[in-house]
DNA sequence: CTCCAATGATTGCATTTTGCAAGTGATTGC
DNA sequence: GCAATCACTTGCAAAATGCAATCATTGGAG
């Protein structure tokens, strides 16, 4: 016990400690890429458009495994592979990504290919974004949750 | 002219430009205490508990400013004072903080007084977030929209 | 068996960002 | 006048980031 005082959180407030888990610029991208790439191995985030370098990308995943968010397991089939997954604690974080999606539709010069998914849920009015987090819970919680 | 072809943009995805805006610790606290806690002026974010240093104040209110979330003004009574407004793109960003506020009370250890009022706009049903930004754009938006 | 490409990382190092404390100049209240 | 208050700025140490090279292991090809 180094400093038995020490708070690990710098305010009880929801959303800093929020922001304390996924606020910063590549956090929220690997779950995107998650929610929306499928994507699930270390070599699969790291061929993203934004080009995150290999020992950020290391230290992101081990943050968000440890905060809950994501597990990471061997791949059965091959030893070298680890395979990610979201939790539901993950999986709950569309709801954000999806209102940060529609802001920047609206204010940012996002691309119009990469902002096709984001209005397909919009037009699917509310109930779109639940259908999705249940595709995704029978994709990443094999009944093991 | 240094470098004509530097993208300002790591890409064009909606999640990676909302990121870039207020992808950090600090810029969401910001619009926070504005939303919540009416604060408009340099000397108010600085005692917020999260304990943000001048030096941060100043680099994220300037980039907020400049990212057209806030606007910044001479307060017509104390030519020292500054007084920030959130624009229409600073109060859409309400869903998002709101979102961030649910997931944060169903997975963190938030401070329940401090999670009084996300509770309070959850049991508000859809329309809660809605008249909360009418209630900004009344406080903020000085007819000169 | 042996080689070799592919795997999820780790390491070293330069650059950038952050955090903290002190200080700045202008202005206001008394 | 003059101390207090205002929004910041500056200097400097520490931490985070970005980039390139490297690592140990493994699976598959020949």
């Amino acid at each position: 016990m180094e400093n038995p005082d020490a708070s690990p959180h710098r305010s009880g407030c929801p959303i800093n400690l929020g922001l304390e888990v996924f606020g910063d610029r590549w956090s929220l991208l690997i779950v995107r890429d998650m929610m929306f790439a499928g994507k699930r191995h270390f070599r699969e985030f790291l061929a993203s458009d934004e080009a995150i370098s290999t020992n950020i990308l290391a230290d992101r995943l081990a943050k968000l495994v440890e905060a809950g968010v994501l597990t990471r397991a061997d791949d059965p089939a091959h030893k070298l592979k680890a395979i990610y997954s979201l939790t539901e604690m993950g999986i709950e974080l569309l709801p954000i990504v999806a209102e940060i999606s529609r802001w920047s539709r609206k204010y940012q010069p996002v691309d119009p290919e990469l902002a096709a998914t984001g209005e397909a849920r919009d037009r699917g009015g509310p109930g779109a974004v639940a259908a999705q987090m249940e595709a995704l819970r029978r994709v990443h919680l094999n009944g093991e949750n």
